[in-house]
DNA sequence: TATTATGCATAAGAAATTTATGTATATTTA
DNA sequence: TAAATATACATAAATTTCTTATGCATAATA
């Protein structure tokens, strides 16, 4: 579950995402979405997702809810309002690191 | 010179991409270019930036060499063969990031 | 029946920053 | 001409955000 390709700072970012596109998911669902999504190559280790679902949570930004499926506990988590505004945010300050770093790596097409 | 907006991880390998384009820089050289590129939106502190250049220098990726300008020190730096190899390595794990990143945000994109 | 997959969690340690501070010279501004 | 800003380096403490290593439990697969 080792990673290395994962630039810390994105992965709440790619939390909030996530919810803003299913309405809801559960922690482990996450982590195979990410997988799926990116072949593979990116993969979210339940020791970085889960404090950081506990911490969006704390923000205010997650709420959950407790279900049990085939006798295994799962925890919903959703969207609240404030976690929409700081999904908004956080995409917009993503992409301003993108397009900041393409002008570092790629100058030939900055002007 | 506050930030938050670099991501973690991310710069060492702007330095090297400033390193491979320009021969050979100076630590304040370095966030003036970085802050001009940018628009002013990336700001690399000193507290990040001399011990990234120290670490960069230990691990064998740059060399200085000291000069004094006006009376005042200037550590200039350049890239070693070791250092123009971690350069490509460390420029495509960046850009493979970020596509990566762009196949989560903007699902509509990825195939 | 042992391993893998599913599903949660936390603690210790490491890495890469921010923030704060320090030193020194040169230039600009009030 | 004194104060502030710019130039140029540096480091230490604190913080953030991970990785690595565990732990527990059930279900499915080899």
């Amino acid at each position: 579950m080792s990673n290395s390709k994962l630039y810390k700072g994105s992965l709440s970012t790619i939390i909030l995402k996530l919810l803003a596109e299913k309405d809801k998911m559960y922690g482990y669902e996450i982590t195979q979405k990410v997988k799926e999504i990116t072949n593979g190559e990116l993969k979210i280790t339940e020791g970085a997702l889960y404090p950081a679902l506990h911490k969006l949570e704390a923000d205010g930004f997650l709420q959950v809810e407790v279900k049990k499926v085939d006798n295994r506990l799962r925890k919903y988590y959703k969207l609240t309002e404030a976690g929409i505004k700081e999904k908004v945010h956080k995409i917009n300050e993503l992409e301003q690191f993108i397009e900041n770093i393409q002008g570092i790596i790629n100058p030939k097409f900055s002007i």
